[in-house]
DNA sequence: ACCTGAACACCGTTCAAGT
DNA sequence: ACCTGAACACCGTTCAAGT
């Protein structure tokens, strides 16, 4: 790496790229400098400590994120940018976990939270209905994008190895509903867990329409 | 601590006593040794290293859920193990980071999506629609505690407490839809994140309750 | 102002040694 | 079989020192 001249941006930036290539574990003051060409302790020069590094690395991640338009269709607008939450977060797979324990929003993060409350209010949401609207949403959002993450099978196929893998695994008795489950859903060709997100945002803009014509 | 006999079962009760007591960071194979009053290495003769110590303990933490029943009301069943889930990862809160990196399900994980795939499908649920339902309801469910555990603040008297802090916070300009909501719905009284969880949950119900209408 | 290098108090884990 | 103690290669972070 040349020496280009150190900012929080450039050691943010090394940072998303080491965590990206490398993982959460390979993710240490050390190696970030070493991809600098700098030593460890330069990096606290432009931050108080690692933990504030993490945060603007989250929030370079937040970001990514394509923002809903204020005045457009509220549907089309919050299910672009649901979209996008979970193709920014498959990007950066080392980013939700991290997420979690972060509680100190930066300026991406506010700035996406005023998006999606401006884009709802504008469409006409009442106050106590933006709030609802907006937790169902994202819960569904992050909570896909964590099982997506963490599944240890992305398809059928992985799915029948891993079963071939476990001796008896799909033998009657103990877990006779999961073979099943196994059976009819997974292994079946044009099965992928992928595919459940776009079902599942329906269903709960859908439930927030209806919210909306009981009102 | 008295040296009572060391197993699996001992060490991992000890692991989710720490992590509860001290967090994620303080649970370090040494701090669990000497809670136990033993050196770190004789942990290496129960578990084959650390990773495989924190599989262990994330099942513990799943074998605390109220699994649902057999042939009962499923939209109740279910309903009832997504609150108890809820309540164990609150009781847990380092808990959800760790299932994220974990890849290997153990028994009680295991024995947790058995249960749930038998109640819905004993109650009559199609293998699609099972995985469906099990999908969103999941995603709702474990996002909405990921939101809960990340919430800068937990209560209206609290959020107050923080703008207040931050200079000029709830100004006009940059910020006006997110000042639009945190006094029209964040600053009332009887505000709390903690009640959107219920109507979100009867939403997304709702919504599955539709799906298999329209069978 | 910005970067360095040695040092400190930690990690997880190895290995050979004790009982 | 089960536990120990020293050691190794790492961490994040301090501090005093360089330019």
């Amino acid at each position: 790496m040349p020496p280009r001249k150190l900012t929080p941006e450039v050691v943010v930036s090394a940072a998303l790229a080491l965590a990206d290539a490398r993982g959460l574990d390979a993710l240490t003051m050390r190696a970030i400098a070493r991809e600098l060409g700098v030593e460890a302790m330069s990096l606290y020069h432009h931050f108080a400590n690692k933990d504030a590094l993490l945060d603007a690395t989250v929030d370079r991640v937040y970001g990514e994120i394509v923002l809903p338009a204020e005045g457009g269709d509220w549907r089309e607008e919050i299910r672009r940018r649901s979209v996008s939450v979970r193709s920014v977060l498959r990007q950066h797979p080392w980013a939700l976990p991290l997420m979690e324990s972060r509680r100190t929003p930066g300026p991406a993060n506010l700035a996406y939270h005023e998006a999606n409350i401006a884009c709802l209010r504008a469409a006409g949401f009442a106050p106590r209905q933006v709030a609802h609207a907006y937790a169902v949403v994202d819960a569904f959002v992050y909570g896909f994008v964590l099982q997506e993450l963490t599944l240890p099978f992305d398809s059928g196929s992985e799915a029948a190895a891993m079963i071939g893998e476990e001796p008896g695994w799909a033998g009657v008795g103990e877990w006779s509903n999961m073979a099943w489950f196994v059976e009819n859903v997974v292994l079946e060709p044009e099965y992928s867990f992928d595919r459940e997100f776009e079902p599942g945002l329906t269903l709960v803009l859908d439930g927030i329409e209806a919210m909306l014509a009981r009102a």
